[in-house]
DNA sequence: CGACGTGTTGAGACTACTCAAACCCTGTGG
DNA sequence: CCACAGGGTTTGAGTAGTCTCAACACGTCG
C-alpha cells in the first residue's frame, strides 16, 4: 500500500509538469522543444493555491520571480500616494504576472486572487540564466512583455477615447476572446470580478457600470444575472465596442 | 588633402559610437564594460536624420528593428479600424521606440518625428543573438521593457483617475523630470509636439489643454508663450498633479 | 432574523466636450 | 514691403455624458 502523502506529494509534483498541462501551448515554454521543457520545468516552483482574497505578492516587495497563472484569476491593483487604488489589470490562466517588477526589482503593485487560484513561480533569476541558452524561450519572454505593452496601449485607447457603453462592451468582447482561447465558452462564463473591480479597471463608477449592464440587458445583448453572463449577441457588442466618431 | 567623403564617413562613423555618446548612461548598452559595447556597436546602423514630420515607420509594417532615439524627439500615433489616431507614446533622446513590435512581428502604430531627429537602428535579431552572450546587455533589455509596462500603467491610472488639471500638471512635471534625467534645464523647455498631440496623448481636447494652460500661467505655475515653456513653481504643479480625493 | 457586502436605480451636479469664432504666428507671393 | 492664406492656438457659450450622493433591493452568512 502506498503511502498516501508521497502519493500526493507526486501528484503534485506532477501537475507541474508542462508537458501535461493543458495550457502548455498558450505558457511560456509554448515554442520549446520537449528536451528543453525538462530545462523549463526543473526551475519552475510549486505554490499551495491561493485562495479568495489572498494576495500573491503585495506592491513595493522584493521582485524575484514571476508567476504564470494556471487556474482561477488574478487582479493588479497599484496604490499611488495616498490616492485611491488603480486596478491596473486581470490575470487569467497562462498569462504571466509580475514582469513589470523587474526594472525596479519591486513588484509594483499588488496581486490578489479573485477565487480560488493556482499559480506557478519562475524565479526570474533562473530563468533569465535559462533563457540565454534556450533562444526560444527568450523569444518567448520578449514576446510576451511586448504583447502586455501592445495590450496596455490598447487600454490606453479604450481609457482616453471610448465612451462608457464601448469600454463595457470592449470588456466583455476581450473577456470573451480570452475564455475562447482558452477552451472554454465564449458566450457563457462567470465574472471573478466584483463591479467596483471592473468600474476601477475602465474608469467608470460603479453606478456606470451597473446601469450600462442593465441597458446592455434591456438591449438583448447580453444576460446577466449577479456574476453570471450570457453573450446573447456577439456581433452586435463587438460593433459597439468599436463604434467610432461617437464623440 | 583627405577626401572630404571619407571624412564625412568617417564622421559619420563615429558619431555613432556608444562611448562617445553623452547618452551612454541612460541608454540600452548603460550596463556593458568597455569591451562588451564594441560588439554591440558593430550591430547598430546608422539612420539619416529624419526631417519633422517624417515617419521612423508605419504602423503594420514588417518589424525588423528597435531604435534608440539619439536627438530629437518623435510620437506614436496607433489608428485603430476606421476611428481616429491614439496618440500612445512621445520618445525623448535614449528611449527606445519599437519594443511593442516584437510580438507580432509588426509595428503597432506609425512612429513620427516631432523635429528633426537622429536614431541608431538596432536589428532585433542581432540583438537577440548578441543578448544570449552579453546578460548585462539580456538584462538591461528586460528592464527597458518591464520600465515601459510600468510606465504604460502610470499613463493608465492618469486616464482613468486624473482630471484636466491633474493630466496637464503631471504631463509638465514628468516632461520636466525627462529633461532633468538628460541634463537639460527642468525649468525651460520648448515643446516639440502640439497641443493637439498633447491632448491627443492625454485624452483631453485641445480646447481642454489650452484652457487649463491659461489657468496655470494666471496661477504663475508657469509662463508658456506658444511651445515655450517656463516652469515657475514646479513644487505647485507636482501638488496639483498628485492630488487626491479631488473627483 | 438581522447585518453586511454587493448590486441596482434615481435625481441633480459638474467636468470636459462640441461647435463656433476670433486670434496669432509663419511663410508665401505679389 | 505688405497682404493674405493657412495652420495652430485661444476664448466663449451651450450641451451631454458621467459622477456623486442617496436610497433601496438582493443574497449570503452568522
Amino acid at each position: 500500500m502506498p503511502d498516501p502523502a508521497t502519493g500526493r506529494r507526486r501528484a503534485l509534483l506532477n501537475e507541474t509538469r508542462c508537458q501535461t498541462c493543458s495550457l502548455s501551448s498558450l505558457c511560456l515554454p509554448l515554442a520549446l522543444e520537449v528536451q528543453d521543457m525538462d530545462q523549463f520545468e526543473a526551475i519552475i516552483r510549486r505554490r499551495p493555491p491561493l485562495k479568495k482574497g489572498e494576495a500573491l505578492f503585495r506592491q513595493g516587495t522584493h521582485f524575484t520571480s514571476v508567476f504564470a497563472v494556471r487556474s482561477g484569476s488574478l487582479k493588479q491593483v497599484t496604490t499611488e500616494g495616498s490616492g485611491e487604488d488603480q486596478l491596473t489589470n486581470f490575470y487569467l490562466p497562462s498569462e504571466l504576472v509580475g514582469l513589470d517588477g523587474i526594472d525596479e526589482e519591486r513588484y509594483p503593485g499588488t496581486v490578489v486572487a479573485l477565487e480560488t487560484t493556482t499559480v506557478c513561480e519562475i524565479p526570474f533569476d533562473r530563468l533569465d540564466a535559462l533563457s540565454e541558452s534556450l533562444p526560444e524561450l527568450r523569444g518567448q519572454l520578449y514576446r510576451s512583455m511586448s504583447k502586455e505593452m501592445r495590450d496596455d496601449r490598447r487600454m490606453m485607447r479604450l481609457l482616453s477615447r471610448k465612451t462608457a457603453d464601448q469600454r463595457l462592451a470592449t470588456f466583455f468582447t476581450s473577456l470573451s476572446d480570452r475564455f475562447r482561447r482558452r477552451g472554454y465558452s465564449p458566450y457563457s462564463f462567470r465574472l471573478s470580478m466584483s463591479r467596483a473591480d471592473i468600474g476601477n479597471y475602465l474608469g467608470l463608477a460603479v453606478e456606470t457600470v451597473s446601469r450600462i449592464l442593465s441597458r446592455f440587458q434591456s438591449q438583448g445583448l447580453v444576460a446577466v444575472s449577479g456574476r453570471e453572463v450570457n453573450i446573447l449577441d456577439l456581433e452586435s457588442l463587438i460593433e459597439v465596442a468599436e463604434q467610432e466618431g461617437c464623440r
